[in-house]
DNA sequence: CAGTATCCTTGTTGATACTG
DNA sequence: CAGTATCAACAAGGATACTG
């Protein structure tokens, strides 16, 4: 049932879900822009990411730490796994897009 | 201040987050999936997309007819505009990385 | 510096029932 | 078929204050 086409944009349902269960989250793209470029640490966020409480920030830190997009030794800063890596291009096309098409306040 | 290569990726905070405002919804990236295939009626997404209420999806149909990605004709089915198209590229790269790492639920 | 603890507000979703 | 109305529940985010 279905055409074969929808099969092959998200051949289970899963795929998708998977990518938005990462950077669905407000401020995820923002942290992960920012480890695209190099590895940082807690206040170095909080200081580039305007507007981000504590609170939240650690949240988000934690969470793409379980799920394995970041990695941070002992006390030292975070920084991209290759599976955080791979979000580039998303990254990519979603600042591609959103470029072509701001939303308009 | 900042490294270049960061206002590449980012030129302006908005372009991922415009990019979000459209895709961060929880069953817009399936509603989007199913009219890169080809348009369709509300009943149609309902079949396709298990356990959708009609509430819901009528919320994610209006929201995205305003924000200019899909149009309706007076009773006819729901189709993708121009700027919802260029949306797959994204979609693509998203379930690209979500095959590539599935969540093992 | 690097977070954690509380508490509160809101947005989003979900269930169900109903209408032109 | 194509939705809307109402209400409840929950997750996410925000504000603020505090600690090792």
């Amino acid at each position: 049932m279905g055409r074969v086409s929808q099969q092959q944009i998200e051949p289970t349902t899963g795929c998708i879900a998977s990518a938005m269960s990462v950077l669905g989250h407000k401020w995820t793209a923002l942290i992960l822009r920012d480890l695209l470029v190099s590895p940082k640490r807690f206040c170095e966020f909080e200081k580039s990411i305007d507007n981000i409480t504590p609170r939240i920030l650690s949240q988000r830190l934690s969470d793409l730490e379980e799920q394995g997009i970041i990695e941070v030794s002992s006390n030292g800063p975070y920084a991209l796994t290759q599976k955080g890596q791979d979000l580039m291009p998303i990254i990519k096309q979603m600042a591609n897009w959103g470029s072509k098409y701001p939303t308009k306040i």
